[in-house]
DNA sequence: CTTTAGGCATACCAATTGGTACGAACGAAC
DNA sequence: GTTCGTTCGTACCAATTGGTATGCCTAAAG
């Protein structure tokens, strides 16, 4: 019996979630989860048809609307647009905890494994990852607007490498095992940002 | 019976690679490639005492042997560091088929599959991946030392953000399925690079 | 009070997985 | 020609995996 009865469907995922960080999608190991929860498999497949649809309920339910509320902040921030993404990776830093650079992205992660092996992955994964993209390069452009930002800036362009510093930098990370790496990273793409600054 | 047994060995090693790089270490299932290649588990059992001794041998054989050097031709090359760099860059636009960034660098994927999971996988690929970062700095400073690139520039620094940049590369092109990520980080860093040229 | 539907446990299962035990063929060495 | 080690095929296996069939329990609706 499990202990908390208040959202079961809500813990099924949120368990699955971590043990995903971990092994992956294939090395997920269902039944393994719901001994964890101390639950049983009727409760498993009560509130998910198969594997297939708990990942993508964990992708459409938890780490995609997270990563599209993290970056879509950059809206509501009331400064240089420039300062706003600064300031959105050095949250990242903060408020991630050590062992998540170790695990590495959850969003790369899945990429990596999972992209070229399902095209419902694939899809949610791409949005996501636009999402974010878009969020940025939205960010840029309302600083060219606003003379904040420098007229010849290519805000497509920066977007994306933003996005490929980032993925990069947990690749680094990872491949190390120290999260030095991606907190040099974002160092670097700090100064890198501030060159755009309009005079 | 295989129709070549010239080298069953380095067959086996081959397919597996092949398959790994589209399945993952996890998701590969050996013996659906002993059957790809018409052989029987006695072969496969004979030359590998298991799963785990084949990833590490194509790791240590194949996968490791190569990346290390494409990266240390940076030795050789006679011209400017940094346009060395630059080649070793394009040249993977090049020769790598387009496929390879529909799933995505071996090394990367890899790493984001198996760092957290088995030492003697994380153990490999960061000693390939610091590899290819220490020939990259060395070639760095030879150009520092030969004033062919500015004195202030920290070969640690740029070398790290190269790999960066090149695995958030793959990571990106992998998560839109669309290999127009990859050439224009590629390009991006071009720029980037050049910049570090001595006056 | 009865009916009904969701919420979950129990007890199965077929297929797959990585792995083993054993032996046959074959060539080299003596 | 006998021995012997390498090379591989055959036949088997225990454990795991994702998944299903079924029914009990409870609460709400009628």
């Amino acid at each position: 019996m499990p202990i908390l009865m208040k959202d079961l469907r809500r813990q099924i995922l949120e368990k699955n979630r971590e043990a995903m960080h971990l092994h992956g999608y294939q090395g997920l190991r269902a039944d393994l989860v719901v001994k964890e929860l101390a639950i049983t498999k009727g409760a498993y497949y009560h509130y998910f048809s198969g594997k297939q649809e708990l990942g993508y309920c964990i992708l459409d339910e938890l780490i995609g609307p997270e990563h599209l509320h993290y970056w879509g902040a950059l809206n509501d921030y009331f400064g240089h647009p420039i300062e706003g993404i600064i300031e959105r990776l050095k949250t990242l830093r903060i408020e991630l905890k050590n062992d998540y650079f170790l695990l590495g992205s959850e969003l790369n992660n899945l990429i990596q494994e999972m992209a070229p092996l399902d095209e419902g992955f694939q899809q949610r994964l791409q949005r996501i990852v636009e999402g974010m993209r878009l969020a940025i390069r939205a960010a840029i452009e309302r600083g060219k607007k606003a003379r904040l930002v420098k007229a010849e800036t290519d805000a497509d362009e920066v977007a994306t490498m933003v996005l490929t510093n980032l993925l990069g930098a947990f690749s680094l990370a990872k491949a190390f095992q120290d999260r030095k790496f991606f907190d040099r990273t974002i160092e670097q793409m700090t100064e890198y940002l501030r060159d755009f600054k309009g005079q």
